[in-house]
DNA sequence: CAAATAGCAGAACAATATTCTATGTTGAAG
DNA sequence: CTTCAACATAGAATATTGTTCTGCTATTTG
C-alpha cells in the first residue's frame, strides 16, 4: 500500500507540480533519467494516492470573484449531530474553498472565494440559517500575496 | 486584452478545474462542441492569463507534511521598507502557500504547511527574527475537512 | 441581396503517451 | 568469487492525443 518514496520520485513530483503539463521526455532530461522510469513511477505514485487530481489554476479576479474571506467560527455544539450537519453545509457550497477543524480557542476557519461583499452576506445568511454557530468573525482580504499549492519537497 | 468569457467558456474552465488530463475530444464532448474551437478558446485564455499554470495535487500527509498552521499577524510598522521586507520574506519561504494582507484589526493571515510541530517552530522563529511583528497568534489545524482549488462557475 | 467575416466540423499531420522487449545493475545465496 | 534472481532502465514500436489546415455554414455588414 503505502510506497517508498526516493530521491527521484521526489523530484518528479517537484517537477509536476511546477508544470504538470510537461511531456514525459522534459520531465526525464529534468530528474536525470528516461521516458519508461518516470512513468512507472509516476503510475505507482497517482495508484498510490500520493499524486492526486490534475487540475489547472484559473485568475480568480479575472472572472469575477473578486472577494475572499477568510472566516474564524466558534461553536457551543460539539455533539456528533451537530458537526456532521455542519461538514455537509461546507461541503456542499462551493464558495468555501477551504475548510479546517482547529485545535483551541476557535473551531473552525474557512476560506471563502466570492464574487462580491453582498454574495458573501448571502453565504453567511444561508450558513447560519442552516446551523447554529455561537461567534463568527470574518477577515476580508485586501491583497493576496502569495498563493500556491505547491509542497516544498 | 480582455477576454468575454461565455457559457461554453465557462463550461470548458469547470471541466479543466475538475480534470486537466482530460483530452480535448473528451471536453469537447462534455460542452458539446468539437476539438478545434475548443482548442482555440482554451488557447485564448491561456493567452489572456486567465487560465494559469497546471499542476497537480499531491497528498500532504503521504508526504510527510502532518501540520497546517494559520497564522494571524499583526504589527505595528506600516511603513513601505517593511512592508517589502516582510513580503520578501513570505515569498522566500516554502512553508507559506497563502499570504493575505486584510482589512481590519488583524494585518496578515498565513497558511503554513510543515512536517511538524516542531518545523512551524523554526519557521516562526526565522520569521520574527528577521522581520519584526507585534503579535502572532497560530491557529493549529486538526483535520482538513474541505480542500479545493476550483471556482464556482 | 451580395460580400465578407467568424466560428465550426472533419481530415491530415505532428507530437506525445503507453506498452513491450532486451539489456544492464544490484544484492543475496551458493 | 561466481551465479542467479529480481528489479530498474533505455530504446524501439504502437496507440492516443494535440495541433494545424481546409472547406463549409451561418451570421453580419454594406
Amino acid at each position: 500500500m503505502s510506497v517508498r518514496i526516493d530521491a527521484t520520485d521526489r523530484k518528479i513530483l517537484a517537477a509536476l507540480q511546477a508544470d504538470a503539463a510537461q511531456s514525459l521526455d522534459e520531465i526525464a532530461k529534468n530528474v536525470g533519467s528516461s521516458k519508461t522510469p518516470v512513468w512507472n513511477r509516476i503510475r505507482k505514485m497517482r495508484d498510490a494516492g500520493i499524486i492526486g487530481q490534475q487540475t489547472v489554476l484559473l485568475d480568480a479576479e479575472a472572472l469575477g470573484f473578486e472577494a475572499c474571506f477568510f472566516v474564524l467560527i466558534r461553536t457551543s455544539e460539539h455533539d456528533a449531530e451537530w458537526q456532521g450537519k455542519f461538514l455537509k453545509a461546507l461541503r456542499s457550497r462551493a464558495e468555501v474553498q477551504e475548510a479546517h477543524r482547529l485545535a483551541g480557542d476557535i473551531d473552525y476557519i474557512l476560506k471563502v472565494r466570492v464574487q462580491n461583499a453582498r454574495a458573501y452576506d448571502t453565504f453567511y445568511q444561508a450558513l447560519i440559517s442552516e446551523v447554529k454557530v455561537h461567534n463568527v468573525t470574518a477577515l476580508l482580504s485586501m491583497e493576496e500575496i502569495k498563493s500556491t499549492v505547491a509542497l516544498p519537497l
